[in-house]
DNA sequence: TTGAAATGGTACAATTTCGGTCCTATTATT
DNA sequence: AATAATAGGACCGAAATTGTACCATTTCAA
C-alpha cells in the first residue's frame, strides 16, 4: 500500500490544476485531463470546497476555483481535511477505545513517538507551493536535486 | 489507518522483547505478555527468522533469539522484510504496470518525490536501538524531549 | 518410547478499508 | 425548457489486512 491514498493524490492534483488555472475549472475538465473517474473526483472536490480550499459556482459555466494560497496549505492540512490524519500507530490515535493492553509497559511507545513527530513535522512543513515548485523553496532544494540524480521516481 | 501496520508493530515488539531477553523467548511467551494472538505473532516471528533477524530453535525448550544488533536494524529494513516497503504514492513503486496516464505531464510528480525521499530518509536513519532507547541516541534526542512536553502520545 | 512443546509451511476465513458508483436535488446559463 | 454544473447522500464490490487452522517436523524430558 501507499502512504498517500488515491484520494490524497487526487486532491493534490486538483489543487495543483486549479492553481495553474486561476479562472477555475470543473470536475469534468480535470477528470478528463488526468483520466480519472469523474464521480470520484467530484466527491473529493466537494470535500475540498467544504473545507475552505475552493470556492464553488453552480450552473452551466460553474466549477471550482482555488481560494487559499498554496504557501498556506500543508500536506498535513489536506490529510486532515480528507479525514486521513497521520498516525504512526493505532496507539498514537488519541480518542478511540485504546485496546492495547500493554500501554503501561510498552517498550517501544516512547521511541515510536519520536518517529511520529519527525514524520509529522515534515507533513506540517511541506506546503502545496513546495510540491508545485520544488526548486524554488529552500526547504526542499536538496531533495529536489536528489530526485534528479537518484531518480527514485521514474 | 495507521502508517505502521499491526504486523510492523508486532515485529518491533518482538525485536524489542528479544533484545531485553538475550537468552531467547517463544511465541507463546511474547503473545501472552502482550496479549496478542499467538498464531498471528508466530507467523511474524517466522518471517523475522527467515530474514535473518532471529535464530530459531525447535523443541520443548526452543524459541527465538535476536541475532542482529539493534544498531544495525533500521525501520526501513524491517518494513522491507515484512513486504511493506515504503512508497509515498503508487507512482513511486517502480515495477508494476504504471497505470497513471498523466506521468508525462503530472504537475506534482517531482515535488512528491522530494517528500518521498525525506520520509524514506527518516525510516532508513532510525534504528531499532533508537526506538528502544530514544534518549541515548543523539539523532532523536530533540524529539524525545519534544514528546514529553507535547505529549502527542498519551 | 511416548507425549508435549516448540517451530515450519501454507492455505484459508473474517473483517475492514478503499476506490468507486449512483441517485436525487439544487442552481445557473443559454 | 434543456443542459451543465455542484450538493449531499447512500451504497457496493474488490482488495488488503488481520487473524485462524492444520499438519508436519524437531527437540526434549519423563
Amino acid at each position: 500500500m501507499s502512504f498517500f491514498s488515491r484520494k490524497m493524490d487526487y486532491a493534490l492534483l486538483v489543487l495543483s490544476h486549479l492553481h495553474n488555472n486561476p479562472d477555475g475549472s470543473s470536475a469534468r475538465e480535470i477528470s478528463s485531463k488526468f483520466s480519472i473517474s469523474r464521480p470520484f473526483l467530484a466527491n473529493i472536490m466537494k470535500i475540498l470546497c467544504h473545507n475552505g480550499y475552493l470556492s464553488s459556482h453552480r450552473g452551466v459555466h460553474g466549477g471550482y476555483a482555488l481560494i487559499r494560497k498554496p504557501e498556506n496549505i500543508s500536506l498535513s492540512d489536506i490529510m486532515d481535511s480528507l479525514d486521513e490524519t497521520f498516525h504512526l500507530t493505532d496507539c498514537s490515535k488519541e480518542s478511540e477505545k485504546q485496546t492495547c493492553k500493554a500501554r503501561t509497559f510498552c517498550p517501544i511507545r516512547t521511541g515510536m513517538s519520536g518517529v511520529h513527530d519527525r514524520i509529522r513535522t515534515i507533513l506540517k512543513d511541506v506546503t502545496l507551493a513546495e510540491i508545485l515548485d520544488p526548486v524554488k523553496t529552500g526547504n526542499s532544494l536538496q531533495f529536489g536535486l536528489e530526485l534528479v540524480s537518484h531518480g527514485s521516481i521514474k
